[in-house]
DNA sequence: TTGTACGCGTTATCAG
DNA sequence: CTGATAACGCGTACAA
């Protein structure tokens, strides 16, 4: 910027003033001050412009697990909307858990200007790294017990309430849930959402129908084959994200088992293969693109600052997509039930 | 840091020493400083940094499609492998076409250290952007026609002219292949790769039987459609990429046909879904594992300078994986082909 | 072993 | 409208 100056024979406030707009400058200047950019090649150095103004125009986004379709679909929402607004995006994910607390540090070592996180694992550890941040934070997907940043999240009990609901209509009464880690805000919500579905219409709940399947394929796979194994197989199975719900068909087809036919699948989240093969996954879909526009909402309200300090919470609803996997129970079925 | 500097009675210099471990400090020394920090809650300020060391320790990695699994699955190694070496990784995804300069230009701006870009659509303004980047700069998946970069990509004919050989061996000799964007270096590779292993197989090539998918779910569905309604039904078909797998699915299903009963389907990337469902998918796979990691250390290697300065090249091999949406062709097939 | 002082490239504050 | 000049927070010769 120095050598442009003298490149121009002006001062290097007059050099600012062009490339940044910030003062009107003369048309004759202006013009040598842009010629002199051209010839010298030069570029601004967001850094040192950075260090001066406090601003990075750089937002943290701290994902669960990038290989996870629900958050790459919030991640394709989020990066254009903040970019629009003039942010990048640095994005982090917890390839191995408890790295979130390293990352959140990284991220507030490089001064972002804000955090977008998906919480993951245990509080405390989180709570801690948080503690101490000075720029807005958002939360999605899941929020903290203390609720004192803004979040978005989905009604999971409703969500996860809607699709027993489909279930219970079709005959089903063995339901077998699949359940992610439950020590997450969604792994808690969503098992409560199953029992009270069956509470509510009277089904007791079988503590041997909901098994652990920790979000991952494997781990559903084993699930489900304890599920389908038990005396008394389940009709039904409702697997609690989108991974679990691979682990899920897989363990059918590897029993030699038909859906719908055997036994009726409902996923968590939907994902464009869903509907590809056979049988279409009939899903509980979480509006993903709602929940991009909204945290960003969110976070660029913040940034802007206009906008009341207490922390606010938006809450989503999922939506049922009934497809091909589910059918009435049979009176065989029924039969075994007893 | 001055604060940690008078509230420890040290100098500025002994701070900077024991927070970098940059020079030797002596024990009680070292201690005051450390309970300083612990007392103001001094963070380092990475900007400074690198406004002083002329290193951001942040890495741009630009891909096509972040809601493409090829893509993600890339980033989910390229981003822990980086992280080990102390890099941070800036993501952004081109979600319009010709974004790509502007994001590139986003990153030179903000200093990165180096880039990892998987291009996308024209060369003419790529080339120009890379143009005076003077950052290391690793392509994937797709290079550029001067090769002036580090690069690593697959050998897609061969891996095409696998499927091909398999779908040969089958008896199909009318293959539609569902071709992605015939100007970038996949989509012309691809198409190169079939149009080899049917002219080594004295198989004559139909160009009805080429349709532009276009790498998209939507273009896909209708080339398929327009593949599976023409005169002589091709026996089998070939989706270019994941999602035109998806789109090509659809469509057999939506005109009511059996996979692979009326027609067999091969994709190209593997993905978890592909084997979780009825037909399980049979797909080229390209070593995603293998091309997050090249990359990696083809940067890392760079950035450390301990290589020579010509571009390297780093060639994968693809795998098929036999599953189950491929059969040998029927005689009544056979018969209608004539 | 420790302190001093300068500079990295910008922006912002004052004068002019 | 334009030009000097002082920070921004840190690393690092150089001096002590």
């Amino acid at each position: 910027m120095a050598a442009v100056a003298a490149e121009a024979n002006v001062s290097i406030f007059t050099v600012s003033a062009v490339v940044n707009g910030t003062a009107p400058v003369g048309e004759a200047r202006r013009l040598r001050v842009e010629a002199a950019i051209k010839a010298i090649g030069y570029k601004r150095n967001s850094v040192a412009r950075s260090l001066k103004t406090g601003r990075t125009m750089t937002i943290g986004v701290i994902v669960g697990d990038i290989t996870n379709p629900f958050y790459t679909d919030m991640v394709a929402v989020i990066q254009p909307a903040l970019h629009r607004a003039g942010y990048a995006v640095m994005l982090c994910c917890n390839d191995v858990m408890q790295m979130q607390a390293e990352h959140i540090a990284l991220l507030r070592d490089r001064m972002v200007d804000g955090l977008i996180v998906s919480p993951v694992g245990e509080e405390a550890p989180l709570q801690q790294a948080l503690r101490g941040i000075e720029v807005p934070v958002v939360l999605v997907d899941r929020t903290l017990s203390d609720h004192q940043f803004d979040a978005v999240v989905l009604d999971n009990p409703a969500a996860v309430g809607e699709a027993m609901q489909y279930l219970l209509s079709l005959g089903h009464r063995r339901i077998g849930f699949i359940s992610g880690e439950p020590d997450t805000y969604t792994g808690h919500a969503r098992v409560d959402g199953y029992k009270d579905a069956l509470a509510n219409a009277g089904v007791p709940i079988d503590n041997d129908l909901i098994q652990l399947g920790g979000w991952r394929v494997e781990a559903a796979y084993n699930a489900a084959l304890r599920l389908l194994t038990l005396p008394h197989r389940p009709t039904a199975l409702f697997a609690a994200n989108n991974h679990m719900a691979i682990g899920t068909m897989k363990a059918v087809r590897d029993l030699g088992l038909n859906c719908p036919g055997d036994v009726s699948v409902i996923g968590f989240d939907d994902f464009p293969w869903a509907e590809a093969f056979t049988p279409q996954l009939t899903t509980v879909a979480q509006p993903v693109r709602s929940f991009g526009e909204e945290a960003s909402r969110l976070l660029l309200e913040r940034l802007t600052a206009k906008v009341a300090k207490a922390p606010r919470r938006i809450v989503l609803r999922g939506e049922l997509r009934v497809r091909t996997s589910c059918r009435p129970i049979t009176a065989a079925a029924l039969a075994q039930a007893r």
